[in-house]
RNA sequence: CGGGAUGUGGCGCAGCUUGGUAGCGCACCUCGCUUGGGACGAGGGGGUCGCACGUUCAAAUCGUGUCAUCCCGACCA
């Protein structure tokens, strides 16, 4: 490729509205265009790269006996309400109606379309298992779609579903797919963190995801992982161990009864008022959970996970109450308190964190204004408790399978893989006849990779000051060959020559034949990230090149005979 | 959905307070000069100032509305 004719824009200063380094970087070096927010125009270059991330992809779920295909974009309503995925899934959903007024939609994520597939076409335990993949691209409707390809509204992904005749065999290919994903992710040059995972909206049982650890903004995640066992969970599924906390308020409360705490709206006045630990509060939570109240209690020292909390009663959709939905709460059961006084009621469903279990003489709201109940006991409460975990784990707790303190970093999420079981299977009927002659519904795995956001994961990973550091496994081109002056013909003559060379023996060359000066090419050369540049310059005329490698900096000298041959040693070497 | 801000050529911005018919840097075209880390000089092309309505002799500028974009929040009582 001639650097002359190349469809790229290079700008001078990063993109004005982007905020993490990928998006800046992919900004200005002329990767990609936003059209709209969170849709972007992937511009040669980043198409470039995205194939290369797609065609590892393509060989390693090759390599693992998995088949592609490729589903429709354009979704009917009907598939969606077979899984009762219609009703639920929200905003992100892009619904749209046909010329005839049919309700269709974009796809998010393929299960239904996937499941309709293979019931058609998987009649047998004969045919199982069966993996079945394709790259594609997906819109979701985010809220607030942000960081440029990270958080894009429509990006290109890998989804992978598999079909088998039991849970032992889903076991099989889930492990199967890890195996997968760790090659796929090593071969791109990331380093990922295979971690426990919730199943969010997908659903399922278990499930993990690849994280690519960042210590940029752009990790969205937090991950908690122990440096002594293998223990590692996103911290919407992580679990741990608790310091010693006072639980027994037998010190401070020597009988059990109601007092005045004017103006404690929050857990801090309120112990501070007492002169108690936080740790002798038992804190009540209006969520709003599919629309429905619900009552979260746990210790006021620790915080509710919201995904944990929406788990355990089974919803999609989850969000703190306002206070014009607490004040009508409050109304519907004859009660008036305001946030700071709340407390458990009959009639609302009431879910209490495993920390409430051991309180004892403890302080706890009971819906009137500047009124608490102190020295009270689980008994006192009036209402039936089940205890389960959703709390959220923080800095300073301990592993859960080894004792020792958990550490935390910042993921950015590339892959995930679920165990479905029979979550699409059996409510769209989709199932296959075994040896007896009996239906069972198949039992499912998805598997998916962010292709789009994998690459940007990688510039997050690969940059300095000056630009990107592509990977050469996933780098748009591996060398660039940079005449330092276009009129000399001995400098283009050797350049043109070792282009040649390159481009005969595989490597992807780019020549910067601009009629730019030197510190212009240079600058677009550590921009875009080619992992080697050849210099051509006045040290030709002593037979040398200069050689030199982008992500170390690394700077040498050598005849052109000799560049040639080490760059298609190191390249080929990787590839 | 709430709060804040911004819409002026491909990109980054000024002009708006105090209305007079649009400007700067980068990018682009031509010529010259230059060629090892984003040179310089001269000339040139490109914009219904987001959109609509209004005020006015006159609107990028003032008013009303609207659309769009960005940021923060949608957080623990």
């Amino acid at each position: 490729m001639k650097m002359s004719k190349m469809f790229v824009q290079t700008l001078r200063e990063f993109p004005s509205d982007a905020e993490v380094i990928s998006h800046k970087m992919l900004g200005r070096a002329g990767f990609i265009k936003k059209l709209a927010p969170g849709v972007y125009t992937y511009q040669p270059l980043m198409w470039k790269v995205l194939k290369k991330i797609e065609n590892i992809v393509r060989e390693e779920m090759d390599r693992a006996g998995a088949q592609e295909l490729l589903m429709p974009f354009v979704q009917p309503k009907e598939l969606w309400e077979e899984s009762g995925r219609w009703e639920v899934y929200g905003k992100e959903l892009m619904r749209l109606k046909d010329r005839h007024d049919r309700d269709m939609c974009l796809g998010p994520t393929h299960e239904e379309i996937i499941t309709s597939v293979a019931r058609d076409g998987l009649k047998s335990y004969k045919q199982l298992p069966v993996n079945l993949y394709q790259i594609q691209s997906k819109f979701r409707d985010e809220i607030r779609p942000r960081y440029g390809l990270l958080r894009g509204r429509e990006f290109i992904m890998k989804d992978a579903y598999s079909f088998d005749v039991d849970e032992a065999g889903l076991d099989k290919e889930y492990e199967n797919m890890a195996q997968a994903y760790k090659r796929i992710f090593e071969r791109c040059g990331l380093d990922t963190k295979m971690v426990q995972s919730d199943s969010g909206a997908i659903g399922g049982s278990v499930s993990h995801e690849f994280m690519v650890i960042t210590d940029t903004d752009a990790g969205e995640n937090d991950v908690f992982y122990c440096n002594d066992c293998d223990y590692s969970a996103n911290s919407n599924h992580a679990v741990s161990n608790l310091p010693e906390a006072v639980v027994d308020g037998k010190d401070y409360f020597k009988e059990t009864k109601v007092i005045d705490t004017p103006n404690t709206h929050s857990i801090e006045e309120l112990s501070e008022f007492l002169n108690i630990p936080s740790t002798l509060i038992l804190k009540s939570l209006v969520y709003i959970i599919d629309k429905k109240p619900v009552i979260a209690l746990i210790r006021a020292d620790k915080a509710v996970e919201e995904t944990k909390l929406m788990n355990a009663v089974g919803g999609i959709d989850i969000r703190i109450a306002s206070s014009a939905e607490i004040a009508e709460l409050m109304a519907k059961h004859g009660f008036d308190a305001v946030p700071g006084f709340i407390g458990p009621m009959k009639g609302v469903k009431i879910i209490a964190d495993n920390t409430v279990k051991d309180m004892k003489n403890f302080v706890v709201g009971i819906n009137q204004i500047d009124k608490h109940l102190v020295g009270a006991n689980l008994s006192d409460l009036g209402v039936e408790l089940n205890y389960t975990d959703i709390r959220l784990v923080e800095r300073g707790e301990y592993c859960p399978q080894c004792g020792k303190p958990l550490q935390v970093t910042k993921g950015i999420e590339v892959g995930n893989i679920f165990k479905l079981g029979t979550k699409y299977s059996k409510p769209m009927n989709a199932v296959y006849t075994d040896i007896n002659g009996k239906t069972h519904p198949y039992v499912m795995g998805c598997y998916g990779i962010g292709i789009s956001r994998t690459a940007a994961a990688a510039v997050e990973a690969h940059y300095d000051e000056h630009g990107i550091k592509w990977p050469i496994a996933i780098a748009p081109y591996h060398v660039i060959i940079v005449p330092v002056n276009i009129k000399d013909e001995l400098q283009m003559k050797v350049a043109n020559e070792m282009y040649d060379a390159l481009k005969s023996a595989g490597i992807e060359v780019v020549l910067d034949d601009r009629d730019e000066r030197a510190g212009v090419k240079f600058k677009d050369a550590d921009l875009i990230g080619f992992p080697y540049r050849v210099t051509v310059g006045k040290t030709i005329n002593e037979g040398f090149v200069e050689f030199k490698v982008r992500e170390t900096d690394e700077q040498e000298k050598y005849t052109p005979e000799e560049a040639t041959e080490k760059l298609i040693n190191n390249i080929k070497a990787v590839l």
